[in-house]
Order: structure tokens, then sequence, then C-alpha cells
DNA sequence: ACCTGAACACCGTTCAAGT
DNA sequence: ACCTGAACACCGTTCAAGT
């Protein structure tokens, strides 16, 4: 054997094959020499495309994140933006779909966009969107952070497959609600985009309220001028104080 | 050597050495032949407490689980229950702190409760409190679950830390708004606490408008007898649809 | 009952050797 | 440049042997 007249390997058929087996099999299931295996070569042989392991994972988890549409947070042909929250609503379906298609991946993808260049695409696809909306800078950073948790919570692992089917687990002394908990897992796909869909209203509903509390009662009207001060009007509940040392922090 | 007059070991002393080796260094650095070595024992010796290693993962999780409050839920002495939205707030709080103070475990606990005690209790501490609200039983389960992404995605992982320091990374051309983000990484507390708590908010009042909508306006007042139905109240904003067929599945 | 060392089938990665 | 087999230091787990 040796070398081939025209190479057995590609970094995208690499890929293609890594994130079949991590789908199929799971995260554990994915090792070099098994990965090999699948591609009919040699263990080592991956090293002439990626230099390790790990560099690998980063590729299998952009080439996801690229899945992912951000055409709502371009603007129309006269210069028009979605509004944010539509636009974040939009984004959110999409990003859950391209998760939820490789939820045993959402782990490592979870762990921040790092070098990657498409999940750096996405963050500041999403932080444009919520400045330019009027939104002070700190608070688009969180308001980004905090989307990312929840779609990343809703891809991590389905809740109600996160039940035995067991009927026997729920002893109802010790559990005295979870007398139907063994049937969550039959319903998992309708539970998991139910809960997904009631969060996300409820997200933006309340992050709307903000909106017009701390935007728009701001008096900066929206544009693209942002002050940067979040003035928490009286009028708020008492309870959207701000944390401190975060008021005007850095962006994204 | 061999068998000693007084155990080496014991459940709980691996546990916990498990889990502080876990918090210092990962899980990848949790193998049984380390952890051996940290309690100065042979590898397999950690076979005649724990059945496999999956098992004892299992007993880390749960014991972080464990430290999660769940007194809000219970009954005062007059048999007053602490109100819907206070009780979830104070819970959250309370589970986001437990996680984050062990983020590298998160991936792991976020599979569902399975069959590890603590897990159940609270997913029935939880459910039991929104059913007694008047919730019907559907939407108790969604937002049982929608309130586990958020948590769980909050902890998984700091967003501020996952953007790297090196201000090379953010080249104008490809990431326009992300000019500031090698700054992210050194105020990670407070922002990933400030995206927290911005979204527990939002979420909150996001349930409560909800509530309103479908829960006291539905006539059924806030007692445990839920009918199970939900009015989605024509006065809604038309994005409030349920997903198909959840309408009234199972409980917890 | 609880620990040991030896052994089995795995890992990620390096490296010299082949074409 | 791109693949190979051999080798190194690791894994989780089983098992016979010790007390």
């Amino acid at each position: 054997m040796a070398r081939p007249r025209t190479p057995l390997l590609s970094r995208e058929r690499i890929v293609t094959a890594a994130l079949q087996l991590v789908d199929a099999e799971g995260l554990a299931a994915l090792s070099t020499r098994r990965l090999a295996t699948e591609l009919s070569v040699s263990g080592p042989s991956l090293y002439n495309h990626f230099a390790t392991k790990d560099e690998l994972l980063d590729a299998v988890v952009d080439g996801v994140m690229g899945e992912v549409d951000l055409s709502m947070f371009a603007r129309g042909p006269a210069g028009a933006a979605v509004p944010w929250p539509e636009a974040l609503r939009d984004w959110a379906r999409s990003y859950r779909a391209a998760l939820a298609a490789h939820p045993n991946i959402v782990p490592v993808l979870a762990q921040g966009p790092g070098r990657r260049p498409n999940a750096l695409r996405l963050a500041d696809a999403v932080f444009g969107c919520l400045v330019e909306a009027g939104w002070p800078r700190g608070q688009a950073t969180r308001i980004g952070a905090l989307m990312r948790y929840f779609v990343a919570g809703s891809a991590l692992a389905s809740f109600a497959a996160g039940f035995p089917e067991d009927a026997g687990v729920y002893d109802a002394t010790d559990y005295p609600h979870l007398g139907e908990a063994h049937r969550l897992a039959e319903h998992r796909g309708a539970i998991d985009e139910g809960a997904f869909e009631t969060g996300l209203e409820a997200l933006l509903e309340g992050l709307a309220l903000r909106y017009e509390r701390t935007v728009r009662g701001a008096g900066t009207g929206g544009t693209a001028e942002a002050t940067g001060s979040v003035r928490t009007t009286g009028a708020g509940t008492g309870r959207t104080a701000e944390a401190p040392g975060t008021g005007r922090t850095t962006g994204a």
C-alpha cells in the first residue's frame, strides 16, 4: 500500500464519517481507531489530515453550526431589518433544529465558539442585530448568552426521555406527583418541542417588556446609537436590578 | 496487603474524590486508574464498591443534585404555599448555583433524572408545585422542562469564557460586531450571572403572562383541580399555539 | 468482604518506513 | 504527500489469588 495515486481520505470525508458515528452511537464511540476502521484505513492515517482528535471534533462541531440559518439578521434590499424579536425567534428555531439533529455533539458545541468561524459568525450576527435595535451593548451580550443557554439546554438531551419508562421507578411515597412519569419517554418529541416553544415565547415576551422599560422608555428610540447606559426605570418590578459590574462592559 | 482490618475505601470517599478530580481537571481526567491512584489504592479496588464507572458517575451526579434547595416547594405551617413564580425563581437560583459549582459534570447531569433519587425528588417537587398552583399537567410538564433547559444551559459552560482572549481572532471584516469580544473572558463571572438573571426574569414574566391568559383567564381559579384543557384565548398574541399532540399528555 | 497483580481488549499519538 | 505497522503510555473491566 503506502501512498495511493489518489488520496483515500480528505478532511471532508473524515468529518462526515465522524458525525455519522457520533449521531449513531454517541460521543464515546468516536475513537480515532474506530473512525479509521469505518473509513477502511489504518488509525494513524487520520493524523495526515488533523493534528489531534480535538481538532477533528472542532471541525465536526463547526460543520453543525454552519447549518444554522442566519439570514434573518441580514438587511433587506431597502436596508430594512427584521424586528429583533422576530429575528431572534426564527434564529432560535433554526439553531435548535440544527443541534437537535445531532444531540450527542451538543456538550462539545456548548463550550463556546472558540476559534470556530461558523460559531463566531453566529455570535456576531446575534449581537449586531440586538445592538442595531437599540439594546445597550451590555444587555445585548447578556441576551446573546441567555438565548444560547436556552437553546443549548433544550438540545443537550431530551427532558422527556430522561425519565425511565419503567413505572416501578416512581414510588408514590417518594415521588407523589410522578405517577404518570413513565409515559413521558413515549411522547418525547412533542413534549420537548412544546417545552421549547413555550419557553421561547415566554423569553421573548419577557425581553419585550424589558425593552420597553429600558430602551424605548429611556428615549434612545431604537436607533443604532445606543448609549450603553441602562436606566432601570423606577416603574420596573424591582427585580430587574443589574448584575454588579456589567453595566457597560465589553461587546459581544 | 489484601484485605485490611478496616476497609480502605467507601462509596462516599470514592464519590468525594471523584468529584474533586472532575472539578479540578475535567471529566476526561476521571479514569478509574487515576482515581484509584488518588485514593492510594489499586485500580480494580473500586469495583468492590461500584459495578461500573457509570454507576460511580451516577452517584457523583446525584450528590450534586442533592445540594439543590427544594424547601421553597414545601408548605408552610398553616398549609400555605409560596407563590409559584417566587418558588421557581428561588429554586432556579439554587439549582444553578449547585451546577455552576461543578460545571464539568453538567453534561452528564443534564441527561435527565434516570433512576437517581435526588433528581427524581427535584422533578417531583417542581411538577407538584406547578400543578397545585393550577397549571394544567401538560403545561406543568413543559415548564419543568424549559426551566431545566435554561438552568442546565447556563451552567454547562461559561458563555463569556467561550470567546478567546486573543484579540487577533476577531477579524473586523469577518465579524464586524465582535471588536470587544476578546475582553469577555475577563468579566466572565459577572456576564454569566447577569445573563442568567436577565433570562430568569424574562422567563418568569413571560410565564406569568401565560398564566393569566390560560389558567386564571380559564376560570379554574388556581385551585388544585386543574382541568388539563388549555383555552388559548383569542386575546393572545397568536403565537402561543400549542405544539401538536401535547394538549393533555402525561404528567411530570 | 475487600484488596492485589496479571491479563484482555481497547484508547490517542508518535515515528520510521514505504511509495 | 499520504498511507502503513510497530510501539508507547494510557484506558475499563475481569479474574484468580490472597487474607
